[in-house]
DNA sequence: CAGCATCCGGGCAGATACTG
DNA sequence: CAGTATCTGCCCGGATGCTG
């Protein structure tokens, strides 16, 4: 490929990975995607404590995005004690395959990347 | 799926999927992988001018890391001026089509998820 | 040309306390 | 239970200036 049509890559804004990076490229977005991958529909606490680590806050901001952008859908019973359920929507599911890859990819090669990174520190 | 293998998304250290992103998920790294699938090899300034918005910093963070984990390779030629030439390493290549397929992905889908967006702000 | 060193501001993210 | 509100600290990343 020439070094021609690399402008696409250039405009931020319209750019369609930046877009999606911009989203799933943060911390927590692509971990609740696959849970909920797996665990097809899960409760607020349930998704918190899987993950454990994420604070209620940083839940409740990605559950928002992932929301926004159509990528979940958000069940609210109108109950005392409340209760709302999380699963993917259909787009959602349609990015799992492309995420699954991409988890594959990791499991294959993240032991000798783990050793390349630390042979990087030790010649530094 | 049961939610009984989900306990695999936890450790945060050896999990792949937050191995990989800890990496590739800031905001340049994908960009200059993918600008170095289309071009093969490309300087440094070459790289900066085709990104643009990135600062010289964050492209020289950018492209250690990608160094480190052994994506990319530097190519030094010492010369005056210097030239350094940046490629594709073989797991960076075998990286590449599932950013690819993530690309292809967000150019299905970014129209729409832009207009969810665009509801998902008029509502609040 | 290809960086490195330094300074600095804004926003992300954690901790804590409170609510329907 | 499933959040909100607020305060705060810290790190990311931009701008600038300097080098071999």
């Amino acid at each position: 490929m020439s070094k021609n049509n690399l402008e696409k890559y250039l405009d931020a804004d319209n750019c369609p990975v930046r877009n999606v990076l911009d989203r799933i490229g943060d911390k927590w977005s692509v971990l609740v995607i696959l849970l909920l991958g797996d665990a097809d529909t899960l409760r607020f606490n349930e998704i918190h404590k899987y993950i454990g680590t994420i604070s209620q806050k940083m839940l409740t901001v990605t559950l928002k995005k992932l929301e926004a952008d159509d990528l979940i859908h958000r069940e609210i019973y109108p109950q005392i004690p409340p209760k709302v359920e999380y699963n993917l929507t259909e787009r959602g599911k349609s990015l799992l395959p492309n995420l699954k890859n991409l988890v594959s990819w990791a499991n294959e090669h993240m032991v000798e990347i783990k050793s390349a990174r630390a042979t990087a520190l030790t010649s530094s």
